[in-house]
DNA sequence: TATGAATGAGTCTTCATTCAT
DNA sequence: AATGAATGAAGACTCATTCAT
């Protein structure tokens, strides 16, 4: 179910192999990060890896497997890191914890998160499914917890209401990431997390005024 | 004030200059949207708007420059329909129909929306401020809608509050676009709106189960 | 016997074609002088010219056209002025005037010469011929001018020395032009003319030491 | 001292970029040769050295580069055929002999001369100083030739004639080589020399007819 | 006559990929 | 397994020339 898409190596020794792909990530991350992936030549990437174009091609088929790979890479590095998560409590003060932990992730992964961000739309039709896949597991982790709230009796909600605020997670934790060049100068990362929380929790009737409560009763 | 990043073109007549480079970013919005700026060639540019790729040069200076174009043209016209919206009204009930009108534009320009989204990012330093001041502009105009209801009495909210609002309004917008992968699938224009409007007003404790409202009071 | 390549004009009026080729030469010599023939295109000598690239066409049939008509010109004015040398008196005395005043000339359109000097080769073997014909004449007033010293008894010369004399004046003058990056530092036009016709004359030999001169009969 | 302006290669293994290079400049002399910088295309040098475009670009980074080269590979290889010169003796005999060895190599390498003499002006601003220099130490040579002349006692020379004279000879060299079209008609190589080494040691007044000597005494 | 918009062949240059060593 | 020289298809951009107005 969970198949991979393999990226086909000469080189048999899987040993190697990892570690030739480990080096060669670290360098196109970086790269990627600065000049994008369009941008960047196979030979950038070698070279920052710290083996030869050559080298390079026994490891991989085509510069796209390079982006592929970094996706997958980085996917797997949040996940892994997303496991801290306590998933299971179904209260609403576990989900805050989810939340700012994964608000925390995203700040220390931002650059890796931009480049995905932003290249993974280069992935041919071939490989992003696989990527998408992660994605969708992603929220899944905080559509989890949403619903061990409602199935707790803490939350009253729909599924279509779940799935998007799951999703409204999930964004806002990127969003520290691609709208950097907006917030980094107002926010703080924990001043960040600390309102996104409000603004989610309380929503904007949790700051009405309450002489004029009465007035707007008819909201909804 | 609002001094425009000017692209050359050879060709003096300014009304044939509007003239061509409409056509010419039409075509390259389409071509865009379904190959990316990359790896869409100025010859298929120039023949999707109907002329020579020497005509084409006649209008522009660089490839890049057809980026910026069609960056500035989709702002210009978000920003030209959400002048319809009614900024000063300061009510909530504004507000929301605020954010419905913003969020029925982002989905009649999606394509538009998605291809600006994607390929921003691949305009040269010198271009990029302007096409982010755009952005500043309209998510400016939120922050006014927010900040009126504030100056009526309707809201209680701190100028990071109201910025940070406005920010994610205005991403959600975005986001039905960019997710268009995961969001179409499950809700319909008019439900995606009614939905995200309800969590961004009720926030999740409008969801809260009445039994346990007492326990929770302790959440921020 | 001397006719001149004609170079075709659409436009009939020829007291207009000779005012517009006046203008276009203008343009061209000084772009060519900064740029050479093909750094420049045609659209710059309209502009330099004061008219449009539509209206340049109408008096030339090619680019090449251009450099014909300019090289054509400069010939031209070269001779013009060197009608005034007298070529007829055939004394050494009328020799050095000659030279000095060829020098002078040289160095007055040392611009036009040096730009005639490094693009007549870019003229096509159709166009060659009418251009080295201007310089075989002038080389041929020098040969003139010593025929008649050689006539009137004042030197005893051979044909071939008095054509490769003639020649040797003729690109001493316009050595003046093409190495002004050694010469001008170092000598001005006066200083230059005064030594070169003192090398000509006496020869290395006339700057022997005396005390050895019988050491060197066996010279030739 | 002489630091040379080096010209990138792709390629490391310096064996591999002198052969390289060597074809190169071969093919590009002869595509000179014919048609010039300017219409000689790159893909023409390619295929003249007998490797495909890209491997062309492992060893320069562009066109210009390949001019560099051309200049630079011919003043080598003229002043090391100069090597052979004996520039020590200091006396006419030997200045003679200097004037005539260097002509023959201006004859041997006419082609060549020819190329670097009409297209060293297309080299940026950035590269003709490194040329120019070659030229500088050439017509040093003859400086030297004379000065050792002039301090053997055997010539009375002031530092603005020897620097003139050597001027004249270098360019009497070249000249056999730019005005081919006008002296390979009348002249053999050999009969070239003897004639400008009879005009250049006799002067004019060499040829003075000795009946009218007593009238021209005061010739300077 | 004058204009200048349109054309597209032609040019330089890059870069992913291969393969002999 | 590693190397890096070789390849050539492909792409951005230029510019001489034409022609309808």
């Amino acid at each position: 179910m969970n198949k991979k898409r393999t990226v086909h190596a000469s080189v048999k020794d899987e040993r190697l192999v990892n570690m030739r792909r480990d080096q060669m990530i670290r360098g196109a991350v970086s790269l990627f990060k600065e000049k994008g992936f369009h941008r960047t030549t196979t030979r950038e990437i070698a070279q920052a890896a710290g083996f030869s174009i050559g080298t390079l091609y026994e490891y991989i088929r085509s510069k796209e497997d390079i982006l592929y790979l970094v996706c997958d890479r980085i996917y797997d590095q949040v996940r892994a890191r997303l496991e801290g998560m306590d998933v299971e409590k179904g209260t609403l003060k576990s989900l805050k914890l989810g939340i700012a932990y994964y608000f925390n992730i995203m700040n220390e992964m931002q650059d890796e998160v931009l480049v995905m961000y932003q290249e993974a739309k280069s992935l041919s039709k071939d490989a992003l499914p696989y990527v998408l896949k992660k994605e969708v597991e992603m929220v899944g982790m905080f559509e989890t917890i949403i619903l061990k709230c409602v199935e707790n009796g803490e939350l009253v909600m729909e599924e279509k209401q779940i799935d998007l605020l799951a999703h409204n997670i999930f964004v806002q934790g990127q969003m520290w990431g691609f709208r950097r060049w907006a917030l980094k100068n107002k926010y703080t990362i924990d001043e960040y997390i600390q309102l996104q929380i409000d603004l989610l929790f309380s929503g904007i009737e949790g700051f009405q005024s309450q002489l004029k409560e009465g007035e707007l009763y008819e909201h909804s």
